[in-house]
RNA sequence: GGGCCUGUAGCUCAAUGGUCAGAGCAGGGCGCUCAUAACGCCUUGGUUGGGGGUUCGAGUCCCUCCGGGCCUACCA
């Protein structure tokens, strides 16, 4: 039994997540961990939410609460919405946890003994008005370039000229609009990458089983320009790590905290600790998931994420691990996404743009959504979501091809021998043949999946579905009925066994589908397929089941072009 | 500006340099009647973005041009 440990990136806490978001990083690992506990792996499966960050603190204002209630608050959102789409997280945790505090300051102190830190005084903005340095992003003002009065501090977004704070005309304050603004000076903490570049980069050399989406990014990272820089890793806010702590191996630093970017992946082993804690069970529970000197070292680790959360993933997090000198469990694959993009455009959080979570649960259950994206999954390049796919898709994958076999086969086998699985009779040649089928394709699915080919695997277990319908029409026990019932029994009793069997392969992508279908069928049997064979023969005749009512209904054509209408705009 | 990805049927996507470039959906025809007006079978549809090159052989490798996208270190 193999052991996987598999992280997501961690959603920030400000806000509820649109679809894009979700496909990109906690739905394929739901599915790479789901379909893993099914093989009989054991699993730890961790998410949780990033909540550090000025974007945090001026939410927080915004909505007029301190900035830990207002976490606290969206982090109980955020994990009903996760709940709602099935993510089986085994911990979603909080990156403001006390482990996480704990950690990211044992981590950062490893590294400071190990001459990793530097202390850097440097500029930068300071707004009086709102009490605090304000990062690039926040500063607008109009660009030198192009003339254009919303530039922000860090790039023009109408000319697209990478710019410097300093260098706008008429700067202001985003949060407040204030023009008083003063550069001052201040002291952070550098994480010293330059002096782990040769080692990175020997590491990332290693994984050339990596998405090329993965190993680009970091080797541009790595070697372009000037090569691999160091890194402010804390930044003058209130809410955050505190970078001044008992054992700290600098002064002065009082009133900082670190920065996200350090923090953040850090809760991924904290969010582990957490799990523990939340399940009474001591620190070796968690250690040997993440201490290759404590029982991690059989532990393969895989992350899933975004294509704009690899630079930390590949260079940073693994700096901060590899300089701690430490025996903690490095990555071993990355599973990188691109963006699904929105009827034509992208999909924005800071606009509102697109269909967010809570909004798709408001529309449809989680198995259409899970479907669709993960179908669609942008492995090799941005994909799109429209409606007219999205209701094409569900209709004929959902409802067609998968729901209406269970009903067809449940119905007929009803209405021919009642609500027990039928006995006796020889299925025949074309049932051979459809075992056969299934050994190839089951087999395929799972090399699939085990290789996270998200895409594939869909398609595959479509196909698989889709040879359920090819032999029930070849087969045609309605007519072998009216001769030889006896037959006609064993080919329902082989459907019957079919829609368990597809009950088991689908749980990954649709879990409410598949516990429905084994619900209907009145079993707990959840056993993967060896042999096909054998898996089609583990409903016995005499099993009694319940005809479920219908699994996946159809989107109609007035629904889809009112959600349309209704999710054109932008989110209020 | 630099880097990376991408362009294949109306749509969404496949194809270790090697049969005639394949699937699903949509379209057309036929069959079936158990089923959610479903299912199955057959079928139409391509100058693989343009141009050049390497090769016995190029969707695939190289060059170039055109289009789309992302990243570029203080959004997270």
């Amino acid at each position: 039994m193999a052991r996987i440990l598999i992280t997501s990136a961690i959603p920030y806490i400000n806000g509820i997540k649109h679809l894009g978001n979700l496909v990109g990083s906690q739905l394929p690992a739901d599915l790479y961990a789901r379909y893993n506990r099914m093989r009989g792996n054991e699993v730890m499966f961790i998410c949780a939410t990033d909540e550090h960050g000025t974007p945090a603190e001026l939410a927080a204002a915004k909505a007029g609460k301190p900035v830990a209630e207002y976490c606290a608050e969206m982090h109980e959102v955020q994990s009903g919405i996760a709940r709602g789409f099935r993510l089986s997280f085994d911990h979603f945790g909080r990156s403001s946890s006390a482990r996480n505090h704990a950690l990211t300051q044992h981590m950062a102190r490893k590294l400071g003994e190990n001459g990793l830190i530097a202390e850097v005084v440097e500029k930068q903005v300071f707004s009086v008005a709102d009490n605090r340095f304000l990062p690039d992003r926040y500063i607008e003002g109009t660009c030198p370039n192009c003339g254009y009065e919303k530039a922000r501090g860090d790039q023009c977004e109408n000319c697209t000229k990478q710019l410097d704070p300093t260098d706008l005309i008429n700067p202001r304050s985003a949060v407040s609009g204030s023009t008083e603004l003063e550069v001052r000076e201040t002291k952070h903490l550098y994480l010293r990458q330059r002096t782990l570049k040769d080692k990175l980069g020997a590491w990332i050399d290693s994984k050339a089983g990596w998405p090329v989406l993965t190993t680009s990014i970091a080797k541009k990272w790595l070697n372009d320009g000037e090569g691999l820089q160091d890194r402010g890793i804390t930044r003058d806010l209130a809410w955050g790590v505190p970078a001044q702590f008992e054992g700290a191996p600098w002064r002065g630093m009082e009133g900082k905290v670190f920065y996200v970017w350090f923090d953040a992946p850090i809760e991924y082993i904290a969010g582990t600790a957490e799990w523990a804690d939340a399940n009474g069970l001591d620190d070796a529970a968690w250690e040997r998931w993440w201490r290759t000197d404590k029982g991690a070292d059989d532990v393969t680790y895989v992350q899933f994420m975004g294509k704009d959360n690899v630079p930390f993933h590949t260079l940073s997090f693994p700096a901060t691990i590899i300089g701690s000198g430490e025996p903690w469990k490095l990555v071993d694959y990355i599973k990188s996404f691109n963006y699904l993009n929105y009827d034509g455009g992208q999909f924005s959080t800071s606009q509102g743009r697109g269909v967010f979570m809570d909004q798709a649960l408001s529309i449809l259950p989680a198995d259409y959504w899970r479907w669709w994206l993960l179908s669609h999954a942008p492995e090799n390049s941005d994909s799109e979501f429209t409606w007219e796919n999205f209701q094409a898709s569900v209709n004929k994958d959902l409802a067609d091809v998968l729901g209406n076999f269970v009903s067809r086969i449940t119905k007929f086998c009803r209405s021919k021998f009642g609500e027990v699985v039928p006995e006796g009779g020889i299925a025949g040649e074309r049932a051979d043949a459809l075992v056969a089928e299934l050994e190839t394709r089951v087999r395929a699915y799972e090399g699939h999946m085990e290789a996270m080919d998200v895409r594939k695997a869909a398609t595959e277990l479509r196909a698989i579905w889709v040879a359920g319908n090819e032999y029930l029409q070849a087969a045609a026990p309605w007519s072998v009925f009216k001769e030889d019932p006896a037959q006609a029994a064993a080919m329902v009793r082989l459907g019957l066994n079919l829609i368990r069997l597809y009950a088991v392969l689908s749980e990954p992508f649709i879990p409410d589908a598949a516990e429905t279908m084994l619900a209907a069928l009145g079993t707990k049997d959840r056993t993967w397929p060896g042999p096909i064979a054998e898996a089609l023969a583990v409903l016995p005749a005499g099993h009694a089941f319940q005809t479920p009512d219908v699994l996946f209904r159809k989107i109609a054509d007035e629904e889809r072009e009112d959600w349309q209408a209704r999710f054109a705009g932008v989110r209020s």
